[in-house]
Order: structure tokens, then C-alpha cells, then sequence
DNA sequence: CAAAGGTGTTACAATATAAATAACAGGTTA
DNA sequence: TAACCTGTTATTTATATTGTAACACCTTTG
């Protein structure tokens, strides 16, 4: 496959919902910022919606942070967005007559689970409005 | 694309080549515990290699561990045979006319990055004899 | 010293996941 | 009621990964 940037775009749609309410929050506007086609942005605003970080109305051009943006984290929007929400992937297909093949998977899912909330804890540390207002700091520096 | 077991199939030559010291450690007996192929097999070996994990001669079937494995982290495994090593990626492509457009990418470079940190520390605290540790257990409750 | 079998390496095919694109039913606004 | 939007689905394209094959060269063994 090619790298997911799912989450990059994600974070894209609400701090340009953010950052530009009031101006025009269309889908097509918001893919012109993202360099992505308005459906693919629709698609994750749908996913978006479902996990309550966004509300919208279909046929209204209106939409709006479903919290406050010091209330959404990084976390929060990964776990809407990522079908596959895991970084490391056991090898399932392993001999379970071996010492090595028939453990190694429980040994490994254990280990890989501890590295998964190691990040995830971090990824909870990050909110919405850090995001935001350093993209709104560095847009000052310029 | 697929997603990669390539630090799992690592963990295993590795565990295979510990636990089954003085045995037939042939790429194609350590393929066949992995129910990989020994093609696959010989190149993750040379690239443990090349990182001094592993210490092997061509035409010959001793291969051994570089170091002893409680020296030997996960996170060294990791890096010697990963191409791609970021979990998170940004999307390199955003209008930088955009405020959001323009400035997102170093934001997300510099979250993603903390994010990164904190998995690599938890994977620099697991060491190899760790792991095979837990799967010689595992293999003797059985 | 020759045969058998292994390693290290490269090239190419097959497979899986992601993004890009297109299409359309139905809601909303003016 | 016309124009435009959203939400959704299907199809195509791009790309990373694994699978497979091939081969030069090294090593062991009879």
C-alpha cells in the first residue's frame, strides 16, 4: 500500500473548520487547502461526524466542532479515523509445531500492546488547540 | 500497500537462531518455522547483519547473535531492518497558500516525532532475551 | 578435487491497502 | 425550482510489501 495520511488530513479538516469558521467550509474549499479530491474530504468528515468531533447537516455548508477544541485530542482523532489503528503487526501465519512459531505471536501481540499505548498515551497529550495554535504561531512568524 | 511483519519475522530469526543454537539453522529451516520463504528469510538475515545482530558467513550454516540478547533491543532490531520507520506520516502535499495548508506539516512533523520517541523508549526496553524468555515459557506451560 | 548444498543478492510477479476519481440520491438554500 | 451541497458507493490508480525465481560464489564433505 502506500503510507496512510489519513490522520494528517484529519487534523487538516478540523483545524481549517477551526481556524476559518465563518468563511466558506465547503468540502471542495477545504480539499483546495488539503491538495485532496472533495469526496475523499467528505468521506472523513463523515467519519469525523460519527465519532462526534464534528457536526454537520448534509446539503448545508455548516460545519462546526462537535467539542471544544481543548477537549479533542490527537488520540481521539486517530482512533475515529484509522480503520487499522495498529503501528506493529505480528506475523499470523507461523509454524505452531516450532518452539519460536507457536509462541511468538502471543510473546509479540503482548509487547507490540505495550508499544501501541506507550504512543497512544502521547497522542492523548496533544489537543486540538496545541495543533492549532501552533499552526496559527508559525503563520505569525512568517 | 501490505502491512509489514518484517520486525516480527526479524524477532523470530533472531529467537530461532538463539533457541535452536547448535541445530540446523538453515534459512530454509528457519523459513519453515516462519512459513516465510528462505529468500525472504536470507535478506532479513543479511540486513540483521549488516547492523551486527547477527554474524553469519556465506556458504555457511552457523549463524549466531552479534551480541549477547539482553543486549539486543527491539528498537535495534527495528532500525536495522526497517526501510520506512515513522508510524505516523504527514500528507507532504498541502496548498501552502493556505494558513493551515502551509503550516500544518511542520506541526505534525514536530507531534508526530514526540510520538515516535515515546514508542521507540518503550521499544528500547524490551531486549530479545526478553522475548524469548516469554516464549520458552509459554512453550513449557503447555 | 569435485559434488552437493548453503549464502548473499538481484529482478520480477503477486498481493494488499491507500488515495484519486466518478457518480448519484437526497437535503438545503436562495 | 435551480443550483449547490453532503453522504455514500463503486471503480481505478498508485505504491509498499511479500512471494518466487534465478544465479554467482563460498563451504563442507566424500
Amino acid at each position: 500500500m502506500k503510507f496512510s495520511h489519513r490522520l494528517s488530513d484529519a487534523v487538516h479538516v478540523l483545524a481549517f473548520v477551526m481556524i476559518y469558521q465563518g468563511g466558506d467550509l465547503s468540502s471542495g474549499m477545504i480539499a483546495e487547502s488539503i491538495e485532496a479530491n472533495p469526496s475523499m474530504v467528505r468521506r472523513l468528515m463523515a467519519r469525523l461526524s460519527k465519532a462526534g468531533l464534528l457536526v454537520s447537516r448534509a446539503g448545508s455548508v455548516d460545519p462546526k466542532l462537535g467539542r471544544p477544541a481543548n477537549e479533542i485530542t490527537l488520540l481521539d482523532i486517530y482512533r475515529s479515523i484509522e480503520d487499522n489503528q495498529r503501528f506493529l503487526h505480528i506475523d499470523e501465519k507461523t509454524n505452531p509445531e516450532c518452539i519460536v512459531g507457536g509462541n511468538i505471536q502471543a510473546t509479540l501481540t503482548e509487547v507490540y500492546d505495550e508499544v501501541q499505548r506507550a504512543a497512544e498515551a502521547k497522542m492523548a497529550t496533544v489537543t486540538l488547540a496545541d495543533i492549532t495554535g501552533d499552526i496559527l504561531a508559525r503563520h505569525a512568524q512568517r
